[in-house]
DNA sequence: CGATCATGCAATCAT
DNA sequence: TGATTGCATGATCGA
């Protein structure tokens, strides 16, 4: 018997409801921006980014799904891991876990019937999640976890490391029945339970409330709907930290409303993550990487890792741990835009590449592999190998692809109710098969020489797991921003013609992509490593011919090494996108009073990446190396060049707020209306994983910088702990 | 009003 | 003469 776990609690949002319609994230107000930027410029930023993403991998690596033909019921039990045996302490202390494992793995075996029952009790109970928790699991201890200790020392959701998060595969048993049984019984239950409480379910402790019905209803459609393509090894790993759960909803609007928006959210990554990797499976039996060194040669300044990698097709993002994205319906969703964790006006549109939060999720990681829509569709003319975007959009099909969504210009955003139908996922799948298919004749060509010649100061690099990936083509990641945008946020084409005018995809980056998340499979997980320093959205003077990039002062000064003497200091920069590392100089110029930061010897790293003003660098710390990186991403806008102009314009004052370290100056461009400091916040994250080509619209745009900026909340919020 | 930073432009250097 | 370097100035924004 398997049970769902879930501690009401951790399902509980705290604050009021959906009220807020129009913007989720106005909860992210500067205010809470201002707090989670300001208090953490020592926090590595990536690892805070990750808070979902670097967890995600273990979802990636849902195993085939199982069609058990066993007759018993899965059960669904709550279980509460947090430091404090009582659920009714988990709210705060940020250290409890929602779990969802199955029972396989409990040493307590539970009534199949109740187990259900549990389930839908723990679903949608928000007050108690003590339903049927096991002993032996209980609040403190996960598969010998500890989970607050865990909590603490990773500050944020682990979804991919082992024992600490929501584990849905407990829904189901491995080696047991069908999910048909179980859904009929989930049903009866609901029924049940619905006849006995008025449309509210009060068992498991909970309040009974209509949307505590809802999150059991939901999250039975979503079994329904997926029985036949999800397992519990699918679920099993699916862990989520009872903080993150309470954060996240809070954070989308709190109440019951919010964690079933949430619940949404989850069972889709589930859901999405498992068809992808499914389909990895299918395609590509033999994930092992194979070692290619490119020597780099033509290039004196910069340096080609000796290591370089050419993995195998792989649509496991690298940096999934890293979560920038986006969650909710927006304009051009089509879908159910009810089920959307995010107000109706549309929100959030995955930034990165990153697809183990998949459609709704975020995902910073350094590579984001976002592509305009016409990359999404695998029939595309404009596709480009080498993108998996049904991977990173896996319910965002383009034009004409069918899909899920009715949208006529092809649905962009996730869509948690509506498309987790079956036919929805068939419909996916055979995309998803297309484009591998696709995807496949395009490796062949990317492997390229792109190497360039050594640079003898560059100290790292090496065979080193640090090497963070190789690629081929623009190195830049890409954002774009949408033709109507006149401020900046980058957006999602809302449609193919927007598409086209948007620059193609660097092949580069899905080789990177590829390679982090071969590496994270092998238990490498590189977004550890990677501590965010700065970014700086490149003004004209910086990708002039001056061949230098002034640097935040604020963010120069805290996270870069003390100069002491004007002419600097020369630092390797791997571009992470190339893994070239050019020798760059960190130098300051005496300014009245004060100072000004500059990187120099910049030129051929912006006319390698094809950089120009408007695009922005991202700069990295390896903590575990020791060694810098530096990521150039794009930012096109397909509109006219003047658009770019006065995105840059706006620009102008988001380094204004110096407390949101780094990231101000994206922080303009993102969005118009919230704070330079929420919206900046939000931005690093996202430049963060560097989108390689992130579109997304206005609106969603702002929710999406939202959404990063509660995830790093979040994940404040946790270290705070 | 101070801090930050984009950039104009003069000084210097290289060819 | 063009490119590079480095300083100074002014625009912008927050306090």
């Amino acid at each position: 018997m398997k049970g769902l776990q879930l501690h009401g609690e951790d399902l509980h949002a705290t604050g009021g409801g959906v009220a807020n319609e129009t913007n989720n994230f106005d909860g992210m107000d500067e205010d809470h921006s201002r707090e989670i930027w300001l208090e953490r410029e020592q926090e590595d930023l990536i690892d805070n980014a990750s808070i979902f993403c670097d967890d995600f991998p273990p979802l990636l690596d849902f195993p085939c799904m199982s069609s058990s033909s066993s007759t018993q019921a899965p059960s669904v039990k709550a279980m509460a891991c947090s430091s404090s045996t009582s659920s009714a302490s988990s709210s705060s202390s940020g250290t409890s876990w929602v779990v969802l494992r199955s029972d396989a793995e409990d040493h307590n075996q539970h009534d199949p019937i109740d187990a259900p029952a549990a389930a839908v009790a723990a679903l949608s109970s928000t007050g108690s999640m003590e339903i049927s928790q096991p002993s032996d699991q209980g609040n403190s201890n996960i598969d010998g976890v500890d989970c607050i200790d865990v909590m603490e020392n990773f500050g944020c959701i682990d979804l991919l490391d082992s024992n600490d998060f929501f584990d849905p595969s407990s829904i189901f048993h491995p080696d047991e029945n069908p999910l048909g049984d179980f859904h009929q019984q989930q049903e009866q239950r609901l029924s049940s339970l619905q006849m006995n409480n008025n449309g509210g379910i009060t068992q498991g402790g909970g309040g009974g409330e209509e949307p505590a019905d809802d999150l059991a209803m939901v999250f039975l459609e979503w079994l329904k709907s997926n029985k036949e393509s999800v397992s519990a090894e699918d679920l099993r790993n699916v862990k989520i930290k009872k903080s993150t759960i309470e954060c996240a909803a809070r954070r989308l609007g709190g109440g019951k409303e919010a964690m079933k928006q949430l619940l949404k959210l989850i069972l889709e990554w589930v859901q999405t993550n498992h068809l992808q990797k499914r389909r990895i499976k299918d395609q590509n039996p033999n994930p092992n990487l194979n070692p290619i060194r490119q020597p780099d040669q033509t290039n004196p300044s910069c340096y080609t890792p000796p290591s370089m990698w050419i993995p195998q097709p792989t649509y496991v993002d690298p940096f999934q741990g890293q979560v920038i994205g986006y969650m909710g319906h927006d304009p051009y969703v089509h879908g159910a835009p009810n089920i959307s964790p995010y107000p109706p006006t549309g929100d959030f549109h995955i930034l990165d590449s990153c697809q183990s939060w998949s459609p709704s999720q975020f995902t910073m990681p350094p590579n984001y592999n976002s592509f305009p829509d016409n990359n999404f569709n695998p029939n595309s003319s404009g596709y480009v190998a080498g993108y998996p975007n049904q991977y990173q959009y896996p319910y965002l099909p383009g034009p004409g692809q069918g899909g899920t969504s009715t949208g006529g210009g092809g649905e962009r955003l996730v869509r948690l109710g509506s498309s987790a139908t079956k036919e929805a996922r068939k419909k996916r799948m055979a995309r998803q098969r297309r484009f591998l298919s696709h995807h496949r004749n395009h490796n062949h060509h990317q492997n390229g020489n792109q190497n360039h010649g050594a640079d003898p100061h560059a100290t790292r690099l090496g065979n080193d797991d640090c090497t963070p990936a190789v690629g081929e083509g623009t190195p830049a990641s890409w954002l774009y921003w949408s033709p109507g945008v006149t401020s900046g946020p980058p957006v999602l084409p809302p449609d193919a013609p927007a598409v086209h005018q948007v620059d193609r995809p660097p092949m580069q980056a899905q080789g990177y992509q590829r390679q982090v998340s071969s590496d994270r499979r092998q238990g490498w997980k590189p977004e550890k490593n990677l501590k965010f320093l700065l970014q700086k959205v490149l003004k004209q003077s910086d990708v002039g011919n001056l061949g230098r990039i002034v640097l935040p002062k604020k963010e120069a000064e805290t996270h870069l090494p003390e100069l002491d003497a004007r002419d600097g200091i020369s630092i390797a920069m791997e571009d992470i996108g190339t893994s070239r590392v050019w020798n760059m100089r960190y130098r300051f110029w005496p300014n009245n009073k004060s100072r000004m930061y500059l990187l120099e010897n910049t030129g051929d790293f912006i006319k390698t990446n094809g950089l120009q003003e408007g695009d922005f660098i991202v700069i990295y710390s390896d903590v575990k190396c020791g060694k810098y990186l530096i990521r150039g991403v794009k930012v096109r806008q397909p509109g006219p060049k003047s658009e770019t102009k006065k995105a840059g314009k706006s620009q102008r004052n988001q380094h204004v707020n110096s407390s949101s370290a780094g990231v101000n100056n994206i922080s303009h461009n993102i969005s118009s209306s919230s704070t330079q400091t929420s919206k900046a916040s939000s931005f690093r994250l996202a430049s963060l994983h560097s989108a390689s080509v992130v579109s997304l619209a206005p609106e969603p745009a702002e929710k999406y910088i939202k959404f990063c900026l509660f995830l790093s909340r979040t994940t404040q919020q946790k270290q705070a702990e």
